[in-house]
DNA sequence: AATAGGAGCAACCGCCATTCA
DNA sequence: GTGAATGGCGGTTGCTCCTAT
């Protein structure tokens, strides 16, 4: 929405509100929302988004609200072009993990995950076509019996572990486990990238995932990057 | 100049995991 | 142990702007 005067009280239709309270105001938010909500946040901090807009005397629910700090008025949110090196790393990352754009995002300082959705639906993801790859999962489009594609399989299947959640979420570093259990159960199949997980992991391989944190899986991830699979 | 179609992107939805009473 | 509330995620929608005809 570039045009806030366009919101909902203007003629704007969403689909169907997901808080179904009659007077919560949808669409485009303005200038003053804005600065309500980011006083607010400033003043009492985050979190407690479902009772946030009645304290902040917002017409608005509280995923809104969440979604609009999270997205547009945190001042480490960077708005912009993304950059030559930016676009790069997602196209590695997505090649990694898939539409985990929670992840993704987390390894783009300043980029949020709605950003890097719509950047990879509206840019990248045509990339992969003209190169006669399908976007969703790296694998070429008129696929034929290939050593290599092992490595795609993979990281499909990165992409379908439980793709509603990443990092951020509570139940974040445990999922992480489970796609990095996946992904080094696929890797097996690849002496290349087996290499790579040796240089990951050492010792005990079930303990090593039960203890998988944010860093060791930060590496891990590094390590796939730097190695260029893509 | 008018208009149709595509691109870009903000915002919404539904779903799921976690937390808490 | 259970159910409601909450937070967070990916997918999708639809409006506005831009460009080609």
């Amino acid at each position: 929405m570039r045009n806030p005067s366009s919101s909902s009280s203007s003629g704007t239709t969403y689909k169907t509100p997901c808080c179904s309270k009659v007077g919560i105001k949808r669409g485009p938010w303005t200038p003053e929302e804005d600065e309500i909500l980011a006083n607010y946040i400033k003043r009492e901090g985050e979190g407690r988004w479902r009772t946030l807009p009645k304290h902040a005397c917002l017409l608005r629910c509280g995923k809104s609200c969440r979604l609009r700090w999270m997205n547009y008025l945190r001042p480490s949110v960077k708005r912009g072009r993304i950059a030559p090196d930016e676009e790069d790393l997602i196209l590695r990352l997505h090649c990694l993990l898939g539409n985990r754009w929670s992840l993704i995002a987390g390894r783009i300082p300043e980029r949020t995950n709605n950003e890097i959705k719509n950047y990879w639906n509206t840019h990248l993801s045509k990339k992969p076509i003209s190169q006669g790859i399908d976007p969703r999962n790296h694998k070429p489009l008129n696929p034929s019996p290939n050593p290599t594609e092992i490595v795609h399989d993979h990281r499909a299947s990165i992409s379908n572990q439980n793709p509603n959640r990443g990092p951020n979420s509570p139940g974040g570093s445990s999922l992480q486990a489970n796609a990095f259990q996946s992904d080094h159960t696929n890797l097996e199949q690849c002496d290349h990238n087996l290499a790579v997980n040796d240089g990951v992991m050492a010792g005990n391989e079930e303990d090593y995932i039960e203890n998988c944190n944010e860093d060791t899986f930060s590496s891990f991830l590094d390590s796939l990057i730097n190695d260029n699979m893509c």
